[in-house]
DNA sequence: CAAAAATAGTTATGTAATGTAATTAAATGC
DNA sequence: GCATTTAATTACATTACATAACTATTTTTG
């Protein structure tokens, strides 16, 4: 027993889960690229943009928006406020909490970075019709509201 | 600044690449527990799931198939065998190769397995109509084929 | 055909994302 | 007031994944 005809991953390409994850590995390394010259990973440049888009925003409602623990947060806010894109300042409202704003520089570069990864997205989907991607991104939201029961 | 009015990622969900990783890690986590019991993690059914579908395949090609380095395979493949799920036998047309082959007791957990999979991915995909789904595969090949261009 | 290059499997090692448990300080609920 | 909860953090473990290097072969090629 040799190799027989060409193998194959038809018997895994019928579950959704394995497209996703190699479509999802694809893209990650692509976006990965695309924000490299920003010093910003995915993660980073996320909670960046939702740190812009919701001015106050508190890191425990960040990792909750997010899906991720709060503890893995930490590091990440490390990150963007030694690069000077973000402050985390004091609640006046609760001393527990912390409250996040973007730098006028963090802002600059969430633009910038947007703009890469809107282009990366493009030439990503170039192949996919609009009705399709209007399909695609509610099948994968309808999925992760399943999956997360 | 504070907590203005419920915080959102509407900038982000604009983008395939946040609902994709989303869903997948959602997903990833579900089969993760639907593998739970057969020992087998997402990445060990999916190798032995090729094995058994192809008979005779190479741990090169099968880290090919899985688009995986060949040095990550190593370990995956080590946890199948000593479960008794598949054996690496010496090939006799290539004396640096291995031939990798299903056991009897390989092919009836993977049966199993598939089967708990399915389900799985039903309850998953139960709001997502049987059109939509084949939208979601092709745009996800597709999407996969452009962004490891 | 002999030397050089490529390939198969492996080992070692590093990085990054993610999860869990425990800590400290402050707020909230009987 | 005291027990519980919550916010941010630290420390630690696990896992997936990449890279480099090594040995044994096979293939190429000059």
């Amino acid at each position: 027993m040799e190799v027989e005809t060409e193998p194959d991953d038809k018997v895994l390409r019928g579950f959704a889960g394995y497209g996703l994850k190699r479509a999802w590995l694809a893209v990650h390394s692509e976006l990965t690229s695309a924000l490299e010259r920003f010093d910003l990973k995915l993660i980073t440049y996320s909670a960046l943009a939702l740190i812009v888009a919701n001015p106050g925003l508190r890191p425990s409602q960040l990792a909750e928006l997010l899906a991720l623990e709060r503890s893995n947060l930490v590091g990440f806010l490390d990150q963007l406020e030694k690069s000077g894109l973000i402050r985390r300042s004091a609640s006046r409202v609760d001393r527990r909490a912390q409250v996040l704003t973007a730098t006028d520089a963090g802002r600059e570069v969430c633009r910038k970075a947007t703009e890469a990864i809107a282009k990366s997205e493009e030439a990503m989907l170039g192949q996919v019709t609009q009705a399709e991607r209007l399909v695609l991104t509610s099948a994968l939201r309808k999925i992760e509201t399943a999956a997360a029961r």
